[in-house]
DNA sequence: TTTTTGCATTAATGATGTCTTAACCTTATT
DNA sequence: AATAAGGTTAAGACATCATTAATGCAAAAA
């Protein structure tokens, strides 16, 4: 596999040397930001396996950090680890609630973190995760940059939630994805929606793009076909 | 999406009753089990999602139970997490090692419990299972991701019944599954279903796969066999 | 600001496939 | 032969999804 990439965020120029120099050492592919703003522009262009995300940090706090990566659909499935100081009961909820997958505590101990992130990224890993340009062949393609849709070199602009939902569909041709794994990439994990928002928008799609391609497994979820 | 179980492991009954109040509150289905022992022969019966581990208990220790339980090919992709006094880095590491997926500090406080779940089992949803088709090999192959069972070549697409079935059974071929097992398995345990309905689903099994893969074991269970 | 437009969501209803049941049949075991 | 366990079948109950239209909302245009 390849090495895993991991954003490291802290203002502390000291914490980012020791557990960056740990991280390392472990094999990861480590960079570093200094405050929230800088860690969102980093993850967009890196896209990391998992971000480590100081709570208290100047410019842009680590809680908001992490809502605006989750709302990235790139990086909504990047793993989101908070360290905060010991005993701060409060941002250990909100935290959560932004959607964080662990909370590390302060003082760190790299070898309490390291056991810690090897269970992190042992439960994503298998996950390919489209990273990288979408397979074009068949039929359909999509641009990502430019959120147009090919089908058969016509040219189709979708809205929003359609056009992320066919991006996970076709992320991954023939998987299965459970409308509970559809409900938080597209939607969120905190979004709550009614049972047939899902179904609707698979009906546009199949409107706009063709039945055929877009397979229904009732009581699982959808697929997209070539 | 059913219900998760999660199996709860603690040998004091007050823990165990307010953690499992404020889990069923949450809507999960919740199993408990006062010592190490128990809990490994109860996880084997209702293959919980989810496995919370007192560290400290009598007659076996968190930390040998999940070793079993992950010596267990059917409870191999289960959670687990450990419970456990604060400051205890000792057994935080070797929890990890053990083949924990997280570590919880004890006192539990019901709503960090309740986001730390949540994330959990979040993100193990995203993950169904292992990654790579099954067994494989002669005749009958699955793949899980597409939904797919492959018969000499050939493409089938079956009902979510019979395929997590079928998916059971065939994940160790030759051992007998008992009712029982099945039922906890597939329907879950507080699913109450006729005599015959698990015959049914079988039959169309042979049906569609032929009779010969699945041989019944009078008065014990049924088993795949290649 | 007001109007307009288009998207996201819901609600209501209809269609379809899946699951379960019940009644009866077969086979092994004693 | 009697009994218990499972096999078979078809019909009805049930769950899940498809479809459509209407609503609310927010962004863009006037």
């Amino acid at each position: 596999m390849n090495k895993s990439k991991i954003l490291l965020v802290d203002d502390e120029p000291d914490i980012l040397e020791l557990i960056g120099y740990n991280l390392e050492k472990e094999g990861y592919e480590v960079h570093t930001a200094s405050n929230g703003r800088e860690a969102v522009n980093l993850a967009r262009k890196i896209v990391p396996d998992l971000i480590l995300l100081d709570v208290m940090m100047p410019e842009m706090d680590g809680m908001e950090a992490c809502r605006e990566i989750r709302e990235d659909p790139q990086l909504r499935h990047a793993l989101i680890a908070f360290l905060t100081a010991r005993n701060e009961d409060y941002s250990q909820i909100a935290g959560f609630d932004a959607g964080a997958d662990d909370y590390i505590p302060k003082p760190i101990k790299p070898r309490v973190l390291i056991s810690r992130i090897k269970a992190l990224l042992r439960r994503s890993a298998g996950v390919p995760e489209s990273t990288s340009p979408l397979p074009a062949q068949i039929g359909i393609s999509i641009d990502k940059e430019k959120y147009l849709v090919y089908k058969d070199g016509e040219e189709l602009s979708l809205p929003k939630k359609e056009f992320e939902l066919l991006v996970l569909l076709i992320s991954q041709p023939g998987r299965v994805f459970t409308r509970d794994h559809i409900l938080a990439s597209v939607w969120g994990n905190d979004v709550i929606v009614g049972d047939r928002t899902i179904d609707v928008h698979i009906r546009k799609l199949r409107e706009k793009l063709g039945d055929d391609y877009f397979k229904t497994i009732k009581g699982v979820g959808y697929k997209f076909e070539p």
